[in-house]
DNA sequence: CCACTGTACGTAATCGTTTACCTCTGAACG
DNA sequence: CGTTCAGAGGTAAACGATTACGTACAGTGG
């Protein structure tokens, strides 16, 4: 493969040459320029971004560590991030944890080698202690979702207490008293703030917290249905769910279904993510969104800073606003389901 | 940051010493080997795989390309490529096209300047011709998903052909005499094969092949949605449709549902690809699963091959065989559905 | 005519590894 | 005792860029 050298000599030029014409370094002869560019075209030379990373010390690369590529906010994660990296400049190396801590480490170990300008990390299990290595070699790092403590390390998080007060209060208005949570993990954080808003809107409207409505899961679509299995066998169960989680919303209306109700006739669903799917389940899915696009950009941006050092030296954390959004599985009364609740008080009738 | 200099000194040896300690690649006396390790410990030594890279010319990473890693597919795609490369030591480098034409030759060139050692690429629009660049410069190539003609590009593809003729098999197995098809983009390969299949079942069975049954998508739920809803506006509207994804079949759901229709009693629904959320639809959807985990194998290994110059000159295409699942948005009879059918017989009598 | 300035470009060290060649030492052997 | 050989490990040249310095030359002002 043709090197910097070989143009250099094709085009009667030194090495220094070429390379300023090449980044624009300073100011190079019209004359040379062009010879060195006809050389480039001659050659089909490609600057190695290798030797380049190894002289600079820098990669425009950047590690994002998911748990799972496969569940669709992580995709949408991925997405979002890999465009903001690309219009930096920035590649992104791919790190599926497969929500597994030894494989966490290794990736960590695997970045640091490969020399990462910064990394964004999703993860449950990793804590400030096990980033400490790369801080220390001035890789920084942003949490994404889950806030950590540490100084020096920033982190991107939606407003977990407002989303959950948001959907809640949205099925308190829509007459429902009972509701249903599906949780998450619960000694997470975020788990922690969503169960306070739910709380919240509660009390604000003079309804008792009932701890025999809350069942946990792991954002998985099975547990998602067997926690609204076991919420709909309650002597009194719930006329809505909340469910921390799109994926669990969806495995709860699955519940729904098998027991011969409808969604959102006998019992309203809503979710948290706000991912695309949500349009498209039948009915469409209310949910809490997450604006991954701003809240990816602004992760990027938290990043870069600290790459170029232009970031104070205290750690910041941005809380992002959710947007609720309201579609079928928790609004009454449109054509379906008008139509649909006239089939089910038939089939009242018929029992 | 602690180089191999630094390591080599610290234990008194020399940097050839350390670099062997560390690769295996000579014997090194017990002793020096102790003290090398320990100085590694004691400064925390991380190689600098950049300038290993540099030297040895292969950089250990693997370029994906994937039109959007939203699309739960190419999610499941990106997952498992990146434990086929883990497994082999290579790490992912991800790259979104978002479609878009331009946006792959940036990627293709990028991928180049960074020295990938092979390139995973899943594109409706590249051809041999811009990979051409990249096979001379000894960057192998596997198309993934579609094939391509070109020498020394190899390809790991589904039997489109066997998929399709099994799901409409399944369908006519059912008593499906009309049976719709809401097809990819006409021109390609895989939608050419996919039709066939289907003609061949229907052939195979006295069903006269009906052009009005066929309607195109671009594999997203909306034209699902429009297809099915198209399908259904029929003065013989189909009583089963088999759509070339999960993600347009789930839109031809929808259709059906917001007709006031039901799946799979009015009209039964099959997908193709066998993404994880088809067990999470109401119903759940019959699909042609796409054995992912199978083909990335597969596809990872003949790239290894071509890297490690291990593999034959000619370009090789392995194709991979479809694995029909049968769900209740094709069985008719559940308990579900049954109480479905009593209720739609009804609706029929008070209309 | 000299000193100075600015423009254009070249020289060579450097980034952190790997690895082809050497060198050294001590044991074995005829 | 000289030769050979194996074992252990050192030296220094790459890999392909960037960039701090140095140099040559033309123009300018005093």
């Amino acid at each position: 493969m043709a090197t910097i050298r070989d143009v250099a000599q094709l085009a009667g030029v030194s090495t220094a040459t070429v390379s300023h014409v090449l980044n624009g370094t300073r100011v190079v002869s019209d004359v040379a320029r062009d010879r060195v560019l006809e050389a480039m075209e001659e050659l089909h030379y490609q600057p190695n971004a290798v030797a380049r990373s190894l002289r600079v010390s820098a990669t425009l690369t950047i590690g994002l560590i998911v748990p799972d590529v496969e569940i669709p906010f992580f995709a949408r994660v991925a997405h979002c991030m890999e465009i903001a990296a690309n219009e930096a400049g920035y590649s992104i190396i791919l790190c599926n944890s497969d929500w597994s801590f030894k494989q966490e480490l290794r990736y960590l170990d695997n970045l640091v080698a490969r020399r990462v300008d910064g990394l964004i990390c999703i993860s449950l299990l990793l804590t400030a202690e096990h980033i400490a290595p790369l801080l220390k070699r001035n890789i920084p790092v942003v949490w994404f979702e889950q806030k950590r403590s540490g100084r020096l390390i920033d982190s991107v998080i939606i407003d977990n207490f407002k989303g959950a007060y948001q959907a809640t209060l949205h099925l308190i208005t829509q007459g429902h008293r009972r509701i249903g949570c599906i949780t998450g993990l619960s000694h997470s954080l975020l788990s922690i703030d969503r169960l306070a808003g739910y709380r919240q809107a509660l009390q604000e409207h003079g309804i008792a917290f009932d701890e025999q409505l809350i069942c946990s899961g792991d954002y998985t679509p099975p547990t998602g249905l067997s926690g609204a299995k076991q919420l709909l066998n309650l002597s009194e169960p719930p006329t809505a769910i909340f469910a921390y989680n799109d994926m669990m919303a969806l495995g709860a209306m699955q519940a729904i279904n098998e027991r011969g109700l409808r969604v959102p006739d006998d019992v309203a669903v809503i979710g948290f993510d706000g991912i695309a799917l949500t349009e498209h389940t039948c009915p469409p899915l209310s949910t809490v969104e997450q604006p991954i696009p701003e809240m990816s950009k602004i992760t990027m941006n938290m990043l870069l800073d600290r790459i170029n050092n232009r970031a104070p030296y205290e750690s910041r954390t941005v809380v992002v606003e959710p947007h609720l959004i309201c579609r079928s599985s928790t609004l009454g009364f449109t054509a379906t389901t008008q139509q649909r609740r006239s089939n089910s008080s038939l089939e009242v009738a018929l029992v």
